[in-house]
DNA sequence: CGGAAAGTGGAAGGGGTCTTCCGATTCGCG
DNA sequence: CGCGAATCGGAAGACCCCTTCCACTTTCCG
């Protein structure tokens, strides 16, 4: 039976959290495309060490992501509390928006951490179920259009993904903008019929 | 003085003309991320001959995109003959959203081949103008929203082009349906007041 | 039909990535 | 303080990629 030493030799601890910290900084301003030796070499530490810590580049982004994945479920939490369901709504696209064109390396995080994370299984699912939870409320309070349907979440998440990658400095502008003029359709009053919901994946590939 | 001889020996013409329709099928399918190798492995011929009748990749992908190419410049000129202005607009919209999803490797040749290469920059241009013009009609007639930016054009492709990255096969029905939203919030009627339009390049990078 | 020129294929150059290995180093308990 | 075990660092392995080189083959003109 293999046993992990119970605490990690105080340099060690220093090192491991020293990467951690260098690598999310890195991923929130530069994205995932950084090699660990880069990684390694901003903190100051061999590639080996890294991988001491940090079995594989999936593993470390699936740590450097753990805070922003349960801030974002954090978000839905806080907007089914508010008794306006349409403004929670608003604000959970908005805020999840603003995340990922703030954060660049989130969206390619989502894919590249979560299909085989069990540890965020739990927090997409229960995270699913709160947005399903407020698009009912919305619709039935009259304000969010009927044909909304929970996967033009993921349309949502990759679109303004899009923007994320071409539009560089302009990205949290773009995302505002982009998001301004969804939610204004997302009104019951715009309502005129649209092409149907496409059949987007909803699992870890997209949320 | 280099002069080209005029005309290819028929068995290498016949290879150029196999390599670039392989090329166009590939992209068109799967994108631009194959390898040079693989490319010339489906044509049956060896990688030299690839580079031989195109010098680097980037000439490739220019070469398989000019059509594709050509033909979204076509749509606007359509769009700019439509009596009614909003339709055109429209038209344009719907169009180059479904070839965006369509065809998997549009998006990334845009910033591949595009930048550099003095062919397109005048296509661009000319389409850039164009819809500068159809936008202008769309606002004079009253149908679309006054605080449409030209810019918002980069803000509908890169969303656009972030459902074909992540939607799979169902980036034709995502792509319609993110189409659908856009326009009804585009109208006039809608207009409730938004956030202002990001610095998108608008250059090569993004159109 | 023969030979010069055009064209070809596969290997190899140069660069990048993630990951592993192992000898050298550092920590921290006794 | 000393010594074993935990930890480290850099080189190297195993793949990718794009591109170049050069001996070999094919075409086609006189």
């Amino acid at each position: 039976m293999l046993e992990k030493p119970t605490r990690l030799r105080t340099d060690a601890a220093h090192n491991r959290a020293q990467i951690l910290e260098i690598a999310k900084r890195t991923f929130e301003t530069e994205g995932l495309d950084v090699s660990m030796s880069e990684l390694a070499r901003r903190a100051g530490l061999g590639v080996a060490t890294v991988y001491r810590h940090f079995p594989t580049k999936a593993d470390l982004v699936a740590e450097a992501f753990a805070e922003p994945m349960a801030e974002c479920a954090g978000m839905l939490d806080e907007a089914l509390a508010d008794p306006d369901p349409w403004r929670g709504f608003c604000r959970v696209i908005e805020e999840v928006c603003a995340m990922q064109a703030r954060n660049h390396g989130f969206s390619a995080a989502i894919v590249t951490a979560l299909p085989d994370q069990a540890r965020f299984a739990e927090l997409r699912d229960h995270a699913l179920r709160g947005f399903t939870e407020l698009i009912r409320r919305a619709q039935e309070a009259g304000a969010l259009r009927a044909d909304f349907a929970v996967s033009d979440l993921s349309l949502i998440l990759l679109a303004n993904g899009g923007l994320r990658s071409g539009a560089g400095a302009a990205a949290p502008a773009a995302s505002r903008r982009l998001a301004g003029y969804l939610l204004q359709s997302f009104r019951t009053e715009t309502a005129a019929p649209l092409p149907p919901p496409a059949e987007l994946p909803l699992d870890g590939s997209v949320l």
